[in-house]
RNA sequence: AGGGCUAUCGCCAAGCGGUAAGGCACAGCACUUUGACUGCUGCAGUCGCUGGUUCGAAUCCAGCUAGCCCUGCCA
């Protein structure tokens, strides 16, 4: 970012606790819980933390948030930290585990235990619950809040030895049960589960809540500013509370941000189960998804990602991004940097008549017009090609620049040729154009500097590779949202669309596995990276995707 | 309803008392070996509403309205 950009809040309250002295240097953290797949609203998160830690030279540490090993899986782990790779964010070597902290978390509770800032509960869940009170009336105090110190002490180690069941005892913080803040109401911040953690195995069969975990957790790492979504704001007294409680020297900061939505895609997890279990998409990378694995296999670079995050911005307001910001990111950041290869996605035949039966030619084309540096390739030619059904009309109207009889166009990168006409069947389709070469205008440009105005894109039908090509669209309505009324999926049967009998030229070969393709609005052929490793291909033919003209029928 | 937060163009988003940046989308023109890309142009007389303070208010004050979050031994 330029110095000349305007500074998002958060840089702003860096900026401020940085010149008021309040931290000298900066350190943030991504903690995921290692309960699901990361998407796109979690690159938000991940990169704006790496992010603020590289623009102040400050540090980023990735830290598994496991105190609940009844909702974890280590299965979960390894994926979030091949999406933040992938997404570009490096911990480098600070890779922490909120579990191994439980000692020290337990070391904290005994303080507060022994500064009368917290006892232990004989109370169950529901009776917990009624005693909080409700939004518009104070809790009750709990009946055993009056328990000495050394009581709670034996009671609480007795909670480590094992000695309770789940849900016999459980650990609050004395606060204030009459605050209107409900997350102030002697919050419980230790609970018994006897349960196996992935990480700390039977070690533990009590476990921190987050509350009271999280600022643990950043106080250790030292983090600065301890960055998360905006339905934490509520507990953000309670961080405070317990850093203060807890007497740590350089007591992290909580900022809390807006998530980024996506308009017209479908996040929940039970949704997304539901799609599954339908067959509707097969799994949850399926590339009508946003999860950060479904981008990739989308072919989304980790750079248009990161340019999408960036033009998102940081607030406080609640938002939903267009996707079509996302998809201007993909196109930004390939239409130099991938290669451009033909494909005509609804092939029509071209045969130009004065062309010599038999004969072929080998023509070389740049890889990309916009990029030299990505080199060029042997294009195969010959006297029947195949062109896009819609770049032929019989009867054009205005503005129409591609094939009708009489008119001239350029075969991209081949020749001028001269529509004379078409063959039909006998239902009145089209199967065959006609047109005659100019030998002169070989490479796409005519010695007597004659111009033309259409230039298509075509493939030599002979070497051409037939494929079918899945056009991807997000799964849900755009009119109606992602969501019917009565709850239930609201599904675009058209989401994804299989074009039968696409011919590719033979470039295709090798470089992709010519039955799979995925395609991003505006143009963009991606090999699906589930198959055949992660190379984007442009599409060159891009308004004809868009369908500027009506085809006639 | 108690508490917390938010409200600036169709969508993001600057703005921090001196007279509404920018991007996406959209539209028009020019250019072009794809009608793409690129370039240029246009796109908020007004900042949720109503009052007030001020020479001056999107910015300060008061009141209202709308939306989101909070009553897990989830994070």
């Amino acid at each position: 970012m330029s110095e000349t950009e305007s500074k998002n809040f958060i840089e702003q309250i860096i900026d401020k606790d940085l010149a008021e002295g309040t931290c000298d240097a900066v350190c943030t953290r991504f903690p995921p819980e290692p309960n699901g797949y990361l998407h796109i609203g979690h690159a938000k998160s991940i990169l704006l933390n790496y992010g603020l830690a590289q623009k102040y030279h400050g540090t980023f540490n990735m830290r598994f948030d496991d105190t609940n090993p009844t909702k974890e899986d280590i299965e979960f782990v390894e994926s979030i930290k091949e999406d933040i790779k992938w997404l570009g964010a490096d911990w480098e070597d600070r890779l922490f585990f909120a579990s191994d902290y439980f000692g020290q978390m337990y070391e904290a509770a005994v303080k507060l235990i022994k500064k009368g800032k917290a006892y232990v509960s004989d109370l169950t869940a529901e009776q917990i619950r009624e005693y909080r009170g409700t939004l518009t009336e104070p809790g009750r105090e709990d009946p055993c809040q009056n328990r000495t110190v050394e009581e709670n002490l034996r009671l609480f180690e007795e909670m480590k030895e094992g000695k309770y069941g789940d849900g016999e005892k459980v650990l609050r913080a004395r606060i204030d049960m009459a605050s209107p803040n409900i997350n102030m109401r002697d919050p419980v911040i230790y609970r018994v589960a006897h349960m196996t953690h992935h990480n700390t195995g039977d070690t533990w069969c009590i476990y921190p809540m987050y509350d009271f975990a999280h600022p643990i957790e950043d106080a250790i790492e030292g983090i600065t500013h301890s960055i998360c979504t905006l339905e934490f704001e509520d507990h953000r007294p309670l961080y405070d509370w317990v850093v203060r409680e807890l007497e740590y020297a350089h007591p992290p900061k909580q900022i809390e941000f807006a998530k980024l939505y996506l308009k017209n895609v479908v996040t929940g997890k039970r949704y997304i189960k539901k799609l599954v279990q339908e067959g509707i998409v097969d799994g949850w990378d399926d590339p009508r998804l946003v999860s950060i694995a479904a981008l990739r296999r989308r072919g989304f670079t980790p750079e248009s990602i990161q340019m999408f995050i960036e033009l998102c911005g940081v607030s406080k307001a609640h938002s939903i991004a267009d996707y079509a910001m996302l998809e201007y990111c993909i196109r930004e950041d390939l239409k130099a940097k991938a290669p451009r290869l033909m494909a005509v996605l609804d092939p029509v035949k071209l045969i130009i008549d004065n062309y010599p039966e038999g004969e072929t030619e080998s023509l070389t084309v740049g890889n990309n017009p916009e990029n030299e540096a990505l080199g060029s390739r042997q294009v195969p030619f010959g006297r029947e090609l195949y062109i896009e059904r819609e770049d032929f009309m019989e009867e054009p109207p205005k503005k129409y620049f591609r094939m009708f009889p009489g008119n001239e166009v350029r075969l991209m990168n081949a020749y001028f040729v001269k529509c004379t006409g078409c063959v039909k069947d006998e239902e009145g389709n089209v199967v065959e154009v006609h047109c005659t070469y100019d030998p002169a205008s070989k490479g796409g440009n005519s010695p007597d500097g004659r111009k033309v105005k259409g230039t298509i894109h075509w493939v030599a039908a002979e070497t051409s590779v037939p494929a079918q090509v899945r056009l991807y669209e997000n799964i849900i309505d755009e009119e109606k949202g992602v969501y019917n009324e009565d709850g239930s999926l609201n599904l675009n049967p058209d989401s994804l669309t299989v074009l039968k009998d696409c011919r590719l030229e033979p470039a295709f070969k090798g470089a992709v596995s010519p039955d799979r393709f995925q395609f991003v609005r505006q143009g963009f052929f991606c090999v699906d990276a589930k198959d055949s490793g992660p190379e984007s291909l442009v599409f060159n033919r891009i308004v004809s995707l868009k369908s500027s003209y009506v085809l006639p029928k």
